[in-house]
DNA sequence: AGCTTCCGTGATACCCTCTAACCAACACCT
DNA sequence: AGGTGTTGGTTAGAGGGTATCACGGAAGCT
């Protein structure tokens, strides 16, 4: 038998606590949103007291940063997914819209309301680039031969340091911007439940959207 | 002297003080947002010891709900009168952009995450609409003459009861529902912090989708 | 076995919302 | 003018939250 993890059983069970109290964090926030994550709450659910969690986790807001981080991932994992088994533009903006629906309060924590203070660290913003990086692909692709250069575009060309030395045309990156944006904009009204109450099917309006964006 | 105000001194003095509790809400929320918000400390700063706003406040949401009303209210009241001294659809889009940016989280709080608990009251769903409205009748008025029919559109067709008997065609719908979500898309990134550190300006991405739309 | 390192606990300080009981001031009415 | 009721303010306190601390005990390592 050999020894072939080289993790000490502290180390083991140390994870596996950490893992569940943010699988525990993660049934509070779909049922009651981020800002309602009490750490005394997961420590009474798992059967201990209080400040225990207190060894695993800093505090609260770094819980929350390691949750954002999981999402980030997560998300990223399964564009990056949809693009190596073939889907196109179209393709990636309906995985996102899925993934969004399949949990709305984890696609709120990403792209909702911030809280003010909360600074992002470091490596988050580098998982968000990553999904950036999967959607530009995309973009460039879907990006018809002769596009026609938009005041957006000729900014862009000016200001793209965020693309991060992506080769994409500043067409692509603008077509991208606007993907986003619009596609957010559909998702975030529906999932804020703005559209609760009007009767028509939201997804009708995001393939409208998707089908001018690509037209 | 005819005693002008049929209102008695106690119930001047109690909107009065309603008004400066609704006045330090705001503040609270434009620095730290709506979810720190706190009836204690909107006392203290006034001076007066933590239960007392309970005589002018049944709870916290009620309160919010307040300041909810007070800001689709406003921002009725602002899109109107611009739509009153002859803005058209895009004058509509860049007054509600500049209602946004003088304060966020007051657009944040009406169009950002929910409470997940809480549910708007009736009278603030119907200043919702009076805003709807106005835009649906810039957006009928923006329409060019020979729209063609879009999948959008013909959905909307048969699912137009939240447009509460409004006599535009079912484009200028489509068009409304396209022009609110890209808004509020490139808004709602922009607001919460998802631009920064990216150089471009957001206020020429949010005039490219103004364009497209028109065009 | 002994030592060390780590985990969980209760106590505590300090926030918050919200209720209850009490007190003071004002308005009103006879 | 003086009683009376409404109203606005107070403190005390229940209940919940974050977070720190000191302590006891268990687990791992040598």
């Amino acid at each position: 038998m050999a020894k072939s993890d080289p993790t000490t059983p502290r180390e083991r069970y140390r994870t596996q606590v950490r893992a569940e109290v943010m699988e525990r964090a993660w049934e509070q926030i779909a049922t009651a949103g981020a800002s309602a994550l009490s750490l005394n709450a997961i420590a009474k659910h798992m059967g201990m007291s209080g400040p225990a969690l207190y060894r695993y986790f800093a505090n609260r807001d770094e819980l929350i940063t390691e949750l954002v981080r999981e999402a980030y991932r997560d998300l990223a994992d399964t564009l990056h997914a949809a693009s190596e088994t073939g889907a196109d533009l179209a393709g990636l903006a309906r995985t996102l819209r899925t993934w969004a629906l399949a949990d709305p309060q984890r696609y709120l924590l990403l792209y909702g309301t911030p809280v003010p203070g909360y600074q992002a660290p470091e490596d988050t913003t580098a998982i968000s680039q990553e999904i950036a990086v999967t959607l530009i692909d995309a973009c460039a692709a879907a990006l018809p031969p002769a596009t026609p250069a938009s005041p957006l575009a000729t900014h862009l060309a000016d200001h793209r340091t965020w693309a991060a030395g992506h080769p994409a045309p500043p067409e692509a990156l603008a077509l991208f911007l606007s993907l986003w944006t619009r596609l957010h904009g559909v998702l975030s009204l529906e999932l804020a439940g703005h559209f609760t109450g009007m009767q028509f099917d939201a997804a009708v309006l995001f393939e409208s959207e998707l089908a001018t964006l690509l037209g």
